[in-house]
DNA sequence: TAGATTGTTAATCGATTAACAATC
DNA sequence: TAGATTGTTAATCGATTAACAATC
């Protein structure tokens, strides 16, 4: 669902470079993973990081898969894009997985993120618990309500969307949630990207052009019920039962 | 990401049968449309509603693909699972086309929803327009704190999440969207099955079991974060640019 | 050593793309 | 008819799965 194709070429797999592997090592390293795996590697550190909450330390890529809700043969797998971190045999060790999981992903240091629009959902996600548990710090959140300006959104004060460029540069945010409406949306998408900030997570329902080497990412609500539905109604039509 | 596998055996290709295309005909409906290819006809969708709103009446693939952010190629097979609405040499007419992809995806009646959780997402998600717009009637939303229950959010008042069964049923609901903290996600939804509501839209940071024929979908927020760092990271990372 | 489980391979499956015949 | 654009094919590309050799 994104921007990248290319790239890919540089030919040596890790099969024909010969195992200086340096534990503790920068792994597989370098390598792109493919995108359906990092989606996955993120389910993954989200189930590790509740075995560890439990106190677990070793756990085989048969039962992380099943809390995960994947195969063992998809975990294995993408768990090869990352490295060797398990020992055959044995298993992997919760703690040691997940560190190099989130290493993998750019998670070892602290995201700083902005939120543009204060209304109901720009709030929810403000206040949203899941963000600071998970390394990502809300720096700012704007608004262009006059009304709603100088607010307190959490531990926050919503800024003017006016002030958009001198407090991002400020707080040094290096991400930013789109939660505003689908009007204006590209305009203030044209001046996030401008103000150089190349990590976008849009909720407007509208299609965003950026331009090449900016991350977007799109969440719609309203397309996920439309998927909802389409199954739904496959499941009562008639015809013939899957 | 889903759950349809097997199926796809039926033969029969719109090639070797005889072509009786009664025009306003079912087209190629009955079969499987793919999962990304279902994902991608939203989109089409809203664009040609945006297209629709602004008077077009005719497009090509080729245009409608560059409002949709995809090749026109991929739009052309997406349509052709859908049926053959468009005239060679001509383009689709808009509100013809847009009426048969959303028959496809079972948008031609309403859709009842109901949130579990009125915390600031679930109000953001009962106040947001969007849905209603798209045909999905929010019909209810539930809370378990005390304090909350019989509050006003938008044009609802929250029932008790004790009151879910009879709620649910009273209500027609026939979507669920799940809005409330990872710890007491599962136990909900095992009640939003049990009550016989068979397609879900979790909120909710956590892995949801659920038994073969309910289609569940998951949106986390955290997670669309991290993929960003992933390819954010990529982008400083010196190493060779790609 | 015997048992267990990883990491990797090769086969299968599905999705995307380019090209073009069909046809308005 | 000539020009345009669809719908479909076949080729390519990427993702998933099953199986097993490597090895703890």
């Amino acid at each position: 669902m994104d921007s990248q194709r290319d790239a890919m070429e540089q030919t040596v797999t890790s099969l024909d470079s010969p195992p200086q592997a340096v534990p503790g090592d920068t792994g597989a390293a370098g390598k792109q993973i493919p995108p359906a795996a990092v989606a996955r590697l993120t389910i993954y550190l989200r189930a590790l990081n509740t075995l560890m909450a439990e106190g677990t330390e070793r756990v085989s890529s048969e039962s992380l898969a099943e809390a995960s809700g994947v195969s063992s043969s998809t975990l294995r797998k993408d768990l090869s894009h990352v490295g060797s971190y398990g020992t055959r045999g044995v298993g992997y060790e919760v703690q040691y997985l997940s560190r190099h999981i989130a290493a993998a992903l750019g998670l070892t240091h602290d995201w700083k993120v902005a939120i543009v629009g204060a209304g109901n959902l720009g709030k929810a996600l403000a206040r949203y618990g899941g963000f600071e548990s998970r390394g990502f710090d809300v720096v700012a959140i704007f608004d262009a309500d006059q009304m709603v300006v100088g607010n307190e959104v959490g531990w926050l004060r919503v800024s003017d969307v006016a002030d958009l460029e001198p407090v991002l540069e400020r707080t040094g945010a290096n991400m930013v949630v789109l939660a505003l409406p689908a009007a204006v949306a590209q305009s203030v998408c044209d001046r996030v990207v401008a103000a150089g900030v190349h990590s976008i997570l849009s909720f407007a329902p509208v299609m965003l052009q950026v331009p090449e080497g900016v991350n977007l990412r799109k969440v719609d609500m309203a397309t996920e019920l439309q998927i909802l539905a389409y199954h739904a109604q496959r499941a009562q039509t008639p015809g013939q039962p899957e």
